[in-house]
DNA sequence: CTTGAATTGGACTTCGCATTCCAATACTAA
DNA sequence: TTAGTATTGGAATGCGAAGTCCAATTCAAG
């Protein structure tokens, strides 16, 4: 048994083993190069398939993980699983190991807040940059750029992208209607929706019912939806003939806007920029 | 039990999962949301794990699988597993794919477009967690926090940002109302303003007539103003008591919002735990 | 060879896991 | 309400996994 402190990463870990090799037994070499060679499998399969799969006894692998200083293969196997997380496309492990690092912090104080909102704004946005929604981008300023008239709705926390979404489509010279429910009259405002226009709904759990039910009206009177939300089984994404799943964080139970105005904000110029380009 | 075959790849099972889901009860839509939420830890944990995560029970994670034509659980995590292994390596390549693409810019594609905008945002928000106002934020919230009322004015681009401030400090209980000039009584609704309110008064260059009336309006009646804006020379900054300068940056001729609202959401969440800690 | 130490194999034990099952509860329809 | 049905919670089960231990084997030194 050793008693080096057990490497917590899989960097750390090769590194380990790298320079350990040489002095190691016959059998713990043969697991270290297989350690070395499927990483992806030593995170994901149980001791006795490894064991299988590497020519080995299930108990040398328990050996070879005490001897780098872990308790127990398990506990070994946790290094490599998170290192498959982090490889992975996955923001919010990212955003976890994040407020992890900072750790110490026992108050809140308001620059700590906004560091917070920072970071988790830059994870998002890193978030969509690497994986953005292209096709659907594609058909919504298609869907946006041949509408008579576009109407927006979005409450509460909504609200935001909405206001920004009907502001930007009007500089860009699109007719764009903000249904606020202002006055009490939500539903009045729905009088002149008809197929040749198009309705942008944004709405996130809890969905504002006053959001879902302005989406099915349209959706009954074949209006084109476009949907800002947060899962595919919203229940404005099934109305919706284009729809965007969009992952923001949470801090502090407030979720971020970063990345669903980012998308509004695209949505827009790139709607403008192609009624530009094809002439309009 | 289901006698549809399982889907062996994730994307079909998140197909099945969204087909099906209205159908499902409870129990099983709670899990089926988490599934698609999580998929990392539905390929890690355990179902232990999983079921305490996700608020549910052991047995109707196993129930949820076989629902979908698995034969337990751990058939069907090995879905998950799957993908995981498949995504992770792409990553790096896909990452690399758009760098250098990035390089060749002819056309303004919305990818593009979302690209620019989100590179934006992650520029500015890292210059706000590099320099902090860290003076202005405290007085801020110390100011909003012993306020009577809080009045909240933004036109234009600088709407969203208004409208998610009145609904973020309602949220924190802290009472405070949209000055959104409907209905031609911009004016009007300043009537009840008094020294014991507050103004939070947003605006950029050009700024708008109106904002900058409402804030010397305000200023005359010794209200104190909390100003949210690009300059010290703006005419909102000298008006007020506290104020920060917001750089964000602009793409294709429209301002991003993403600096100003992590700002705005700081705010709001920071004047919140202030009041909790303080015992409010 | 012989001896002693290190290494290894593999049966055994223990523990924790996925899965089952049934009683309790929540719905639904009459 | 009430009866019947679907859903759910949670204890009980059995199985498979990790981890232990010791006898067998290999290796090194004299």
């Amino acid at each position: 048994m050793n008693e080096t402190a057990a490497p917590l990463t899989l960097d750390a870990l090769r590194t380990e083993i790298t320079t350990r090799y040489e002095a190691l037994s016959k059998r713990l070499k043969q697991i270290a190069r297989f350690a070395l060679d499927h990483p992806n499998e030593m995170a994901l399969e149980t001791v006795a398939t490894i064991a299988t799969r590497a020519e080995v006894q299930p108990s040398a692998l328990i050996r070879f993980a005490q001897a780098f200083g872990y308790s127990g293969f398990s506990d070994m196997q946790r290094v490599f699983q998170a290192h498959l997380l982090e490889s992975a496309p996955s923001y919010q492990a990212r955003f976890r190991a994040f407020r992890e690092q900072d750790g110490a912090a026992s108050q809140s104080t308001p620059e700590r807040v906004l560091r917070e909102f920072a970071a988790a704004g830059v994870v998002a946005l890193e978030q969509m940059q690497r994986d953005p929604p292209v096709p659907a981008l594609e058909r919504a300023v298609a869907l946006l750029a041949q509408a008579r008239l576009i109407h927006v709705i979005g409450q509460r926390r909504s609200a935001p992208v909405a206001v920004y979404l009907a502001y930007a489509l009007n500089r860009i010279l699109r007719p764009a209607r903000l249904i606020d429910g202002s006055g009490g009259m939500l539903f009045d405002q729905l009088g002149s929706l008809g197929p040749d226009d198009a309705l942008i709904a944004i709405s996130f759990t809890p969905y504002a019912p006053d959001t879902v039910e302005v989406a099915e009206r349209a959706a009954a009177k074949g209006v084109p939806i476009v949907s800002l939300t947060d899962s595919p089984v919203s229940p404005i994404a099934r109305l919706a003939d284009v729809w965007f799943e969009i992952r923001d964080a949470e801090v502090h139970g407030f979720r971020s806007l970063t990345a669903s105005l980012c998308l509004a904000q695209s949505l827009a110029v790139a709607t403008g920029l192609h009624l530009e380009q094809s002439g309009g």
